[in-house]
DNA sequence: CTCCAAAGGTCCACGTCGAGCCCAATGCCC
DNA sequence: GGGCATTGGGCTCGACGTGGACCTTTGGAG
């Protein structure tokens, strides 16, 4: 197919003599030299904004940040940050007020079949996900049960294990990955944190197309109560141990239903 | 400070009635409401290209993708990936040779001390860049070990760790990052290939303030050996215990020589 | 020797996006 | 009840970036 990264040619005419250079790296270069943007601008952000809704970090009632304040985080002018906000209140997810304590509040969440989202995962693009994620949450959680956790940090994580116990199917996917977020947070690397945010993102996409069954639910619920004493005993192993089984097992519905 | 994702008051005028609505999440929305963009095209051009340099994807004397096609895969149009060309030209780094067969060569990879890449890590960016790739390598160790390698993964992998294996300390950092990379590739995600990358670049750009010792090769040198041993034994545990014990080592260094 | 393919070098018209500004609405505080 | 702070809504201007067409250089193929 392709010919680069090719060993440079013997009797160069000038320059620096050209020495070894290698073969090609195979992967690497595929992601070194991967788009530099995701897309235009409007686009990004109202996938963005979706990921927010998606993975529940602001909840149905709630208030994005004002739109000055937002447009300046996401580094977006407020002329497309208000474009994208507007799609989503044509969407029906959001919904803006005016005036001194407006804002603009999430009506709904997108739920399965939305609009939004279309399919065409791909075998090999599942795969990919639910490796990464194995990777990056079972990780997490070794991190986590690893650091010194402070009184905050065993809070946050005891508030949303509690939040996500017994909860009906409706605000379930919301709620368990608010935890899985949770559990990131305390792990105490941003970086981190922001990777799970989007594999999570990628993941609750895939989890939209498939049904959501009682049985699955009481036992996440064992798993994630298994998973959080884990971290707060401060036991890396067991805490990797229990998230991966927790992991595996999402894995394998969703390898079940998705093609 | 910030006030937002605030319960929403009671007594909202009209709409879908406010419901719970939690309090604010912490990390996770620092990570959603990060910047959609890294900076400019052109800088963010620069930057990818100096990691393929630092990471010795494309080595010295080789040659860089055409310009059109390079642009086309970095997805930014000629004139600004040339103008991040001629920034390295200038700096030294690359070479343009004009006619058929010609091209973008690599003339040297930015070593210590480039005037590029300037200072300013803070401790807690250090920490983070750490754990993070702590995460990810070692996750990449296991997986990679749990997978069926092909022959050419094996073959790829003994390769690059022969390559790695007692060189000089000019071209360490770069055969090193190679072999990382490499085992990042046969765990099979790409995902996972990139962010391993991403982190890489990062760690590198870290490793490029403190001095290369030779004992310290030499100890890579054999827990190097016992890496590859393990992914190619298929023993997970193994891969990723050992990979964990290379990664502290190195963390180690970096905490001690950084402030 | 000629032609041609493949690569870098140059230019320009157009679209997208960001910065700044002002307007309109809304509800608390005095 | 008036002022005012805060929020969304809308506008214009300028810079950056893209896409395309075109030229120039170079070395191999015929």
């Amino acid at each position: 197919m392709r010919a680069l990264l090719v060993p440079s040619r013997e009797g160069l005419s000038s320059a620096q003599p050209p020495e070894v250079s290698s073969g090609a790296v195979r992967g690497a270069d595929e992601a070194l030299f991967r788009p530099i943007r995701g897309g235009n601008a409007f686009e990004e952000t109202v996938e963005r904004l979706l990921s927010t809704l998606r993975l529940g970090v602001v909840a149905p009632g709630g208030r994005l940040p004002p739109g000055r304040e937002l447009a300046a985080r996401l580094g977006v002018s407020r002329a497309t940050l208000r474009e994208a906000l507007a799609t989503l209140q044509t969407a029906g997810y959001l919904e803006s007020r005016r005036g001194r304590y407006g804002g603009t509040f999430v009506v709904a969440t997108p739920s399965p079949g939305s609009g939004l989202a279309p399919g065409g995962r791909s075998a090999a693009e599942i795969d990919d996900v639910l490796a990464f994620r194995q990777v990056l949450e079972a990780g997490a959680a070794e991190a986590a049960a690893a650091r010194s956790l402070t009184r905050a940090d065993r809070e946050h994580l005891t508030a949303r294990l509690a939040e996500c116990t017994g909860t009906g199917q409706a605000d379930y996917r919301r709620l368990d990955s608010r935890l899985h977020l949770a559990i990131a947070e305390v792990a105490g690397s941003p970086s981190l944190t922001t990777a799970v945010v989007d594999v999570r993102s990628r993941v609750n996409e895939l989890l939209d197309a498939i049904p959501l069954l009682a049985p699955n639910i009481e036992h996440s619920d064992r798993q994630h109560a298994a998973i959080v004493t884990a971290i707060l005993a401060g036991d890396p192993p067991g805490a990797r141990r229990t998230m991966a089984e927790h992991l595996a097992g999402t894995a394998a519905l969703l390898r079940g239903f998705l093609t």
